[in-house]
DNA sequence: GTGAAAGCGCTAACAC
DNA sequence: GTGTTAGCGCTTTCAC
């Protein structure tokens, strides 16, 4: 730098406000800093400029890892939280750091100022990073929601509205007897919010059509799929339609329905909840699916924690987004039983 | 930490190597210290040590995500390298920089000195993020090979092992007419490592037992799976296994054989290449699988950047790990066709 | 609109 | 085994 403001015929503090832009700079003097910097292939250095701002321009996102995967819903965060970051001027990273045992890491990132602001994913209703973070005094926004969420920042999928339209649409297609199936109850019992909202969601949508609510909780895996389904026949033996959310289960769903010897659609509609369309095209019939706004919940997220960062530092954002729905091969309109007469108005 | 320094009746220095561990403190003194420092509530600022020490004991992961979404494999990748990081004192950030047009960003982030190290995932044949961060001077290790690794530090499948055992299960099963369905055309025309090197293994291997190596290309799709396996029954219309590693078109395939009427593995055997147990798992019947040594190969690749950056800084490490056979229900005996008189050694 | 200089919070010679 | 001190490469008052 010292090298630039020689070079320029100005001083170093000169180099450093056409870089901050925190004050007016003649255009001319502007061009010829610019030049040597050019010339010089001068790049700043990121720590010195962290040191002396107290700020490293670096967003964290916390995305814990599990050993199943990261679906084509979470890569889209992903990739829309990293392009606002750049826009915004900032460095996205991630760190696989969970709610496990690697907390005291969490708190050591945290507190040694490394990260400006954090996002997280995944976050539970009781969420302990939550205390850390805020305990560190590190500004945050959540991908989902705490229990007690009022005086935090988040951007979260609509639940009620994403399941109510699930249900619409099934019940649409003359549908009365559905099942939802849910993740796991160890998944509900540890206040997994999507699920928990979900839950409730459906309970509402079903008693408003005045339908029985079913729900069936699943292990994520094919066979807790299986499961989840014979136990849906056995609760509900008129079952015409499942609606799932749960990426892993709904291939177990549809193995044992085609074991059974019932086809989907034409039998059984299935429509699955915050899904992409890459999982959603991978199953046969492709899914009927309630698309989560991915990339836009990531941007939304990081815009969100950029103008809490540059701005006064007391906004606080709450959003909801609903997934879309795309209709694909899995759903269709509801074919009576034989054995059914038919009634008014089908 | 000059509070703790007085606290302690030490030195700032002696904190900063109670701290580094860089010279031996009396345990008389460093215990002082280390009560300080909890009395105090310290915590060390990571910018500040960056700067002086010229270290960020930061490690980079770059990790391109497209918008299939991150398979089990490539978690267990990262969580392996997490844990490694950790260990060696490190913190692993992931870097969702890909190869497409935020080459600048990740020149950005290397020249900043920000990451003292990184590992590379997805490594093309070709890679331009090798140029960059060379240029830069960061020490990299690859998760992959590019094409002319000898100078570089990899770790990666040894496909030539994987396949080979892959195609000796199927055949001391029986299977003669095996079909190998690969990753895209284009795929392959960019150069991507995997695609070709068991391409090139699979002819080896086919080739030494007699046989004749057919391969076919698959887009990454339910459809293309469907599309590719309808090609390999043009062409050989005796096929009775299918060697695949595509994890997005094996589910095409499996449905495509469902829906010609044949049973797996009653009627065609399939295997899946670098493959994890989760998507195995998913299938119908749960596939059999080489199934990728994935943390193994995080822990192994971070284990070499540490010791590149903290040993004399001149090693060069190079390994390959085969993936590992896990026989699940896609695979049986070949069942001999109706019209086929038995050969001798049947 | 520009320059001079005082730190930012540490590390690592150099002293003893 | 410990203390003193000069930076690390920037940002940002304060002065003009």
């Amino acid at each position: 730098m010292h090298d630039v403001a020689r070079l320029a015929q100005v001083s170093v503090s000169t180099v450093s406000y056409v870089l901050t832009g925190t004050r007016p700079i003649s255009q001319a003097t502007r061009d010829k800093v610019l030049a040597a910097m050019a010339e010089l292939d001068y790049q700043p250095n990121a720590m010195a400029r962290g040191l002396a701002s107290r700020r490293s321009r670096i967003l964290g996102l916390l995305m814990p890892m599990d050993e199943r995967g990261l679906g084509a819903t979470e890569t889209a965060f992903v990739t829309g939280a990293a392009a606002a970051a750049s826009v915004a001027g900032y460095h996205l990273v991630l760190s696989p750091i969970g709610g496990g045992g690697d907390l005291d890491d969490l708190r050591r990132l945290a507190t040694q100022r490394m990260l400006d602001g954090v996002v997280l994913m995944e976050v539970q209703l009781a969420d302990e990073r939550v205390t850390v973070l805020q305990e560190a005094g590190v500004p945050l926004v959540l991908i989902g929601r705490t229990g007690d969420a009022d005086a935090l920042s988040y951007v979260d999928i609509d639940f009620e509205q994403t399941v109510r339209e699930a249900v619409e649409h099934l019940v649409g297609l003359g549908h009365r007897h559905i099942v939802y199936v849910n993740h796991s109850a160890a998944t509900l019992a540890s206040g997994y919010g999507p699920a928990l909202r979900t839950r409730d969601a459906f309970v509402a949508a079903m008693t408003d059509y005045g339908l029985d609510p079913v729900m069936i909780p699943a292990e994520d895996s094919a066979a807790g799929g299986r499961a989840a389904l014979a136990a849906a026949f056995a609760r509900t033996p008129e079952l015409s339609a499942v609606l799932a959310m749960n990426e892993t289960a709904i291939f177990g769903i549809l193995g044992e329905l085609t074991g059974r010897g019932l086809s989907v659609p034409d039998d059984v509609s299935v429509v699955s909840l915050v899904t992409s369309p890459q999982v959603a095209e991978l199953a046969t019939p492709a899914l009927t699916a309630m698309t989560s706004p991915g990339s836009a919940l990531g941007r939304i997220a990081i815009e969100a924690l950029v103008r809490h960062l540059d701005g006064p530092g007391n906004e606080r954002h709450q959003q909801l987004l609903p997934c879309a729905l795309e209709i694909r091969g899995s759903t269709a309109q509801r074919r009576p039983a034989i054995s059914e007469p038919p009634r008014r108005g089908d």
